[in-house]
DNA sequence: CCCCGGCCTGAAAGCGCTAACATTCAAAAA
DNA sequence: TTTTTGAATGTTAGCGCTTTCAGGCCGGGG
């Protein structure tokens, strides 16, 4: 297997008779090529399989056709979601995605902005308010549109897409409380470099606080993002607060690890105990069972956030900056009145 | 906000006293410039603020550090999972990862590697070993390693990695059969466009055969990929074959909504009907009775042929170019013998 | 009949880097 | 001392496209 010299749009312009920028401007600008040219070139291009090089014209142009996106992980379906409604969008447009995972440290995320930053992406897709100092400067500088996903409390880069953590969690508290629950506790999601799960947090706390419940420090708990995690926190807590009623947790992963490791424990959901979830996954209403949860957007996240960004691409302006897609309380059979 | 004119490598030179070759050394050999030159540079960047323009450095060293990768989709955990194991050696070595999305199309798979190709990746990665003519001969002539996952039964365009999805089905099958189960159904994914449920509905057929079991036609049954078509599968399954003893499906999700559905209708697992999967997903082993499942490496599949296509970018050659993961049967509740 | 403007095509000049070769200079070898 | 050597830096020439500006050709209006 021999290596055979690239085929260039000039061996193409060649063959079909014609300059390479006319070849250029058949696969550019097809309208301003004459019907027969065209297809003398385009039959040139099939004859030799003709790729072409979009580094070079990325580089005589000074645009790519590549939108970089960074998330936590691509591991929690939340996430895949987003990429999809990005991706969704992005290829019809004609964009490719480069896609980056920070493992939720602002280090490798600003470390991974650097990198990505330097192909020269039409546009910036991140995760989060939140970023290392570097990384804001970073993407301010970059002269691209940037948007920022999941969370719209906060002062934006450029623009935003997402939805209000902390009043989906405070609407949750509150309606649990409505249906009776005094004793909430909440598994939250780990709060370092993740500002949706302080938000989220946040809202619990100030709920619980509003509504005048107790707050003590045994009903919250943070847990890794697993069905262990959960199972194992709402054991703990179970132990450690005889009168709880209800457990929320920052989401559904940990609330139907939960869940499953109440109905090994004969623990009755939701008769002895609530348990309430957040993102509502596909899971959320098969098990049984159905488990309460907070439905968020999180493909339209992703196709917002997409076409905010062609839209810049393209020069036009983008209002409003901040799209707040909100949520939705989803009520199953998980949570009801106690007693 | 004025668009500022980029930042050069040569404005960095003009401030640090050199060349621009010499930035570029800083950066790309540090190892090749005196210490106190490179301090020099590296002060230069910091302080305007330079961010090097890997568009016109692919364009003139004619190599890229992005490797292309095509997926089905992104939703689906088990391919989120096999590129979670691509970035985990391509971040390291300094590789992007530009992802696509087929939808489970060979039409699109090819018109998405004509697009990746122009971005003239250092390697590609592709799931299956089934594509468009086209897209094998744009595969072969691209002059760059290209890896095929997810399978490894058939010819390779290059390189694969995977697990034989044929004997993975053929091997439940005769474990199931052991077991003491005689009517045992199989619940399909889509196979158009899919080698790998072909692969595994073959080995589902083969092994029926070989065991002298029934074969009748309505104990296989295509289901998309959800929780929903699985309860219907089954429901119909059940509704037709009366004797029917246990449910293989070709992937967790399918069996896991079998068995929530079985679990709604009052019909005992494994008591009843027992209940089989593939993939080994997280939640098999969560759901009560556990699933019975197929536990595939998929984590590998993305690591190993990241290591592949490191390798070859580098110049080394790989052996084998054909990678067999294996996989592994789990054997949890939801299969005993009947009666 | 000539000029103007619209349509199609082309020539020249880079885009911002790096490969390949050239040069410099000081220390080691002869 | 002279030559050799090698480390450090620089010069030149593109990489394969697109941008910009020109030019040729045609038909309609003056």
């Amino acid at each position: 297997m021999q290596k055979k010299p690239p085929v260039r749009m000039e061996d193409v312009a060649r063959i079909a008779g014609v300059s390479s920028i006319t070849v250029s401007r058949v696969l550019n600008q097809p309208g301003k090529v004459a019907e027969e040219t065209r297809e003398r070139v385009l039959n040139a291009i099939e004859a030799v399989g003709y790729v072409p090089n979009s580094v070079a014209g990325s580089l005589a142009s000074r645009r790519t056709s590549v939108i970089a996106a960074l998330v936590p992980t691509i591991t929690n379906s939340i996430f895949a979601d987003t990429i999809h409604g990005l991706t969704d969008v992005l290829t019809p447009a004609g964009y490719q995605l480069l896609l980056g995972a920070t493992g939720y440290s602002l280090e490798r995320e600003a470390q991974l902005i650097t990198a990505l930053l330097a192909q020269r992406p039409a546009g910036l897709l991140v995760t989060g308010l939140a970023h290392a100092e570097r990384a804001r400067t970073l993407m301010k500088s970059a002269g691209i549109p940037v948007v920022e996903t999941w969370n719209v409390q906060g002062e934006a880069v450029d623009m935003a897409v997402g939805f209000s953590n902390y009043r989906a969690c405070y609407d949750m508290v509150v309606r649990l409380a409505g249906n009776g629950h005094r004793c909430i506790g909440f598994v939250c999601a780990p709060t370092e470099a993740n500002d949706r799960a302080r938000e989220r947090l946040r809202g619990y706390r100030s709920a619980i606080r509003d509504l005048g419940l107790p707050e003590r420090a045994e009903l919250v708990r943070e847990a890794k993002f697993s069905f262990h995690a959960g199972a194992e926190s709402v054991n703990r807590m179970r132990a450690e607060v005889p009168d709880l009623d209800a457990v929320f947790c920052a989401n559904d992963i940990l609330a139907i690890g939960a869940l499953f490791e109440c109905q090994r424990r004969g623990v009755d959901v939701p008769g002895d105990l609530s348990i309430a979830g957040f993102d509502d996954v596909e899971l959320a209403s098969q098990v049984n069972p159905g488990l309460t949860t907070v439905r968020i957007p999180r493909y339209e996240i992703g196709r917002e956030a997409a076409r905010m960004l062609m839209q810049r691409v393209d020069g036009r302006p983008v209002s409003p900056g901040i799209l707040d897609l909100g949520f939705e309380i989803v009520e199953r059979q998980s949570t009801v009145r106690p007693g």
